[in-house]
DNA sequence: CGCGTTTCTCAGGAAAATCACAGATCCGCG
DNA sequence: CGCGGATCTGTGATTTTCCTGAGAAACGCG
């Protein structure tokens, strides 16, 4: 199920219409504290733990409809976890956290049962869909919220990644892609640039804020190009999007 | 009956419009594990069974419209568990998993009845894709849901492994069949590497995320040779196929 | 056992994406 | 109208990702 706040934002409720709860399993703490504030934000409830031992006992309390768990735990490794994890929760898609390297190696099966990983350092912005992506298709939310985001005449597909202005298809790369994501799920509000590094950008960016100017400006080339601009700049508080004419 | 969900993912329902049912008996839990998360996902309901005595209770009370048999188990030989699963269950087909080995000689005599059988180590779309042959044919679900899947001018029917764009026969190796079936289940929709990994290479499989770029390779020279291209790279983020011209 | 096919590794090169830098441009304000 | 800070964007270096040829190993089959 999903409903719309006053402010425009879209939010995944249970079917009950009640917050979907969200396991967060990590050892560093600025980690855990990172995805609780931006999962919190969503509009969800969060509970971390901090090692294998301490993410099953909050499984079996907390009954959360998905998990973030990092493979590298201090107690025992990923996998054990993970099998304790699905005796506890059997239907429950998991969301894991591995190191850049180690992921070509042994990510084995575990994108199987509809599971999926992501990659540190990431963007909190990644982290949220792909958890939406998990909630929805898990159906712990109403399977009929779907993956498209609307502004105006400007469509955004999460599932297949594309993205139409007047039913024509536009080209993003992928950090495109992302800004433009939170952009449409944030319509006419001002964001500032130090948000948007923060979202959009993974948590150990060093460059400069400059970045998310030279993409706003790809963006505009693709999608407000001869047409009538739907990205605005609000100088000295940020961008925002909003349907065009209005 | 099949029905079609809002993503375009067809699945298996009974007549009834339940969830088809299925039994998996194996003694080694990670394998159990695996094929639970990858059927549940399927949308079918799944009880797992440790041994044969665990298998003959679960078909009594579960009562299965199919079942994934292991050949190996611990305390009575396959042909006995068969016996009895038969018992209770006359007219349900039978998945067999068999060692790679030890295969040709009697499982030939036992799929004469309609049944079918996987060597370990199996890939999950060639277990699902059996298994939804098996449901198909048994009865237990619409008859009329036919084998053939179609993406644009782009035909793959999955009991003759014809394959045909635009009237032309294709000849595909197993591995190439089987990807392309991945990804014509799953039309428009982007599938990660990884995801391309966990669920046409078996999974025991131990080699480079590049064998995926590999066989997208092969499967472009002889899919879209000289074509409008049907399958679509999204840098960063995976494959996807879809009608050409949209 | 030998041959053709299939699967897979490896590595070079091509293509695309990301980002720093710097000069151009815009805007609000006095 | 002119100034200064803020924003925009062209250029090109760097990094990342992807594609593909060549060949080794495994397999299937007669």
């Amino acid at each position: 199920m999903t409903t719309t706040t006053p402010k425009g934002r879209t939010e995944l409720l249970r079917p009950d219409g009640s917050p979907v709860r969200v396991l967060v399993v990590d050892d560093e703490p600025s980690i855990t504290e990172l995805l609780s504030m931006a999962l919190r934000y969503e509009g969800w409830q969060i509970r971390t733990a901090a090692d294998g031992r301490g993410a099953v006992q909050a499984a079996r309390e907390f009954r959360p409809d998905t998990v973030v768990l990092d493979m590298m735990l201090p107690d025992m490794d990923g996998l054990s976890v993970l099998g304790r994890l699905r005796r506890e929760l059997p239907d429950v898609p998991v969301l894991f956290l591995t190191a850049k390297d180690a992921v070509e190696d042994r990510i084995a099966g575990l994108t199987a049962g509809g599971d999926d990983y992501v990659t540190k350092p990431f963007s909190l912005e990644e982290v949220v869909a792909r958890l939406r992506g998990l909630i929805r298709r898990s159906g712990a939310a109403d399977r009929r919220s779907d993956s498209v985001l609307v502004v105006g005449d400007l469509t955004l597909d999460e599932d297949s990644h594309e993205v139409t202005r007047g039913g024509e298809s536009i080209h993003l790369t992928a950090t495109e892609f992302e800004l433009l994501r939170f952009l449409m799920r944030n319509p006419r509000r001002v964001l500032s640039k130090a948000q948007i590094l923060d979202r959009v950008w993974s948590y150990d960016f060093g460059g400069k804020a400059n970045v998310v100017e030279l993409y706003i400006s790809y963006l505009r080339r693709k999608i407000d190009a001869g047409r009538e601009p739907m990205i605005h700049t609000r100088r000295g508080a940020g961008y925002l999007i909003k349907p065009a004419s209005s």
